[in-house]
DNA sequence: CGAGCCCTTGAATTGACTCAATGGCCGTGG
DNA sequence: CCACGGCCATTGAGTCAATTCAAGGGCTCG
């Protein structure tokens, strides 16, 4: 149950910024960005809350912005526990989605922490759009990427066994975030196996195998990459378990 | 290699057809659907020829929907056996997605039959979005389905078993496509098996304990459901299997 | 009739999971 | 300062779902 804070004539400081980071294609278009944050109003929702019900449609729901805090997007199994499948902070999009199409959102939101996200209405983005070719280039650009990316995942799931999965995800995080040669996992092992799609002690196996072949040199979450090929080959062709090299 | 046709001045009826398939949202506004039909290019494929190769960028890639014959969208996996995620026929899009973003799309497209396809080209189609609310509306409600349903399938392949997934699959498409109590299945069991992520051999078992079970009644590739709530029990819940009952 | 394809069935294998126990790290409180 | 509990990560042993491999059934078409 998150508060709502009515739209104000002014736009916060802190929406401004979330929303140039959730969207760099706009670098430029300050205009645009300032328009589209006096839209919509804010939620805050405390820990353990939740944003989104996966099935539930919300009605007129529109574009969510995380501003500030932690969330995890996932669902519930069948058991009741709790599955994540990516975290999110602040200045990401939770769901650019739900509000084009009736089909109901696939996952749910958990705050993680104290959060504060912002609701823009689909009908005046909309008409924002119209405008601004810059802006509905982007919002194209995000959908399509997203869309993408989900087949991708989609995709690995269903043919790739799990060390591959695990050598490609390494690889792409490292191009994303690593600094020098070095990788720090920015979450729990437990949630970045649930978003690979196995349990934590798979996880740790598997790494654990990568080490003792050499692919990589693990400290608790600072991960070094010594064969980048060799990685990069695994996540191609399946794991032959060549335990003695 | 699929040879290219110029676009015409009068759009072809079967092309306006396809677009009526697609997009059923558009019925009332023809206009808009003579001005798309009248831009971009047709392309012809034989059977056997890819439309799509993913991973690679075809440069100004546009939207691109099926006229008529069929298509496999799916990719190759590491052995170079062609792994179908799903099957197409005329009046479908292809893909809308390239056409927004860099990341290349994640499948290929291979023709099952010989093809006519047709290729929008992003701008113009742009454009008339801008003039046309109802168009972009259309589009990015596409758009966001498509995402959506990646999403949800990628989430049932990481957390349900495969009975379940059959289960729920079977359900939805005799809501789909179910005559009467009786649903035919339009595609070979073994691309059923590849889209739904397991081998034929899995299936055919899978589809034999349903039987054993009463769930279904199967004759070939008929299908029918004399107790669908307790499938649809099935479906929410994972498998124990009780073979006598 | 035989060849070819799709589907089915069985037996053996395996990748990932579950369950249970242990090891490391950290904050709290005696 | 050390003892304790709590949480995350690791490890091992046993299990199970789904795969692979191999063989056969059924259908169609030349």
């Amino acid at each position: 149950m998150p508060s709502a804070k009515s739209g104000s004539a002014r736009p916060s400081p802190a929406l401004l910024l979330a929303l140039q980071q959730a969207w760099p294609e706009l670098a430029g278009h300050d205009e645009i960005l300032i328009r589209l944050a006096s839209l919509g109003c804010g939620h805050r929702a405390r820990q353990g809350a939740r944003l989104l019900s996966n099935g539930v449609r919300n009605q007129a729901g529109g574009l969510w912005l995380l501003v500030r805090g932690k969330l995890s997007l996932g669902r519930q199994d069948n058991k009741g526990v709790w599955r994540q499948s990516r975290a999110l902070h602040g200045g990401q999009w939770v769901d650019l989605v739900t509000a084009w199409t009736q089909a109901p959102f696939p996952e749910s939101a958990l705050a993680l922490s104290p959060v504060v996200a912002h609701e823009f209405p689909a009908l005046p983005v909309l008409d924002l759009c119209r405008q601004h070719p810059a802006l509905l280039a982007t919002l194209l650009d995000s959908l399509s990427r997203s869309a993408c990316d989900a087949l991708e995942s989609r995709q690995a799931l269903a043919t790739q066994d799990f060390p591959s999965r695990l050598a490609e995800w390494l690889l792409h995080e490292f191009m994303l975030k690593g600094q020098g040669d070095c990788l720090t996992l920015s979450q729990f092992k437990r949630d970045l196996a649930a978003q690979l799609g196995v349990t934590p002690e798979t996880l740790s196996r598997t790494l654990r195998q990568f080490h003792e072949q050499g692919l990589i040199v693990m400290k608790h979450s600072q991960l070094r990459f010594p064969d980048p090929a060799r990685l990069a080959a695994l996540s191609q062709r399946p794991h032959e378990l060549r335990s003695g090299l």
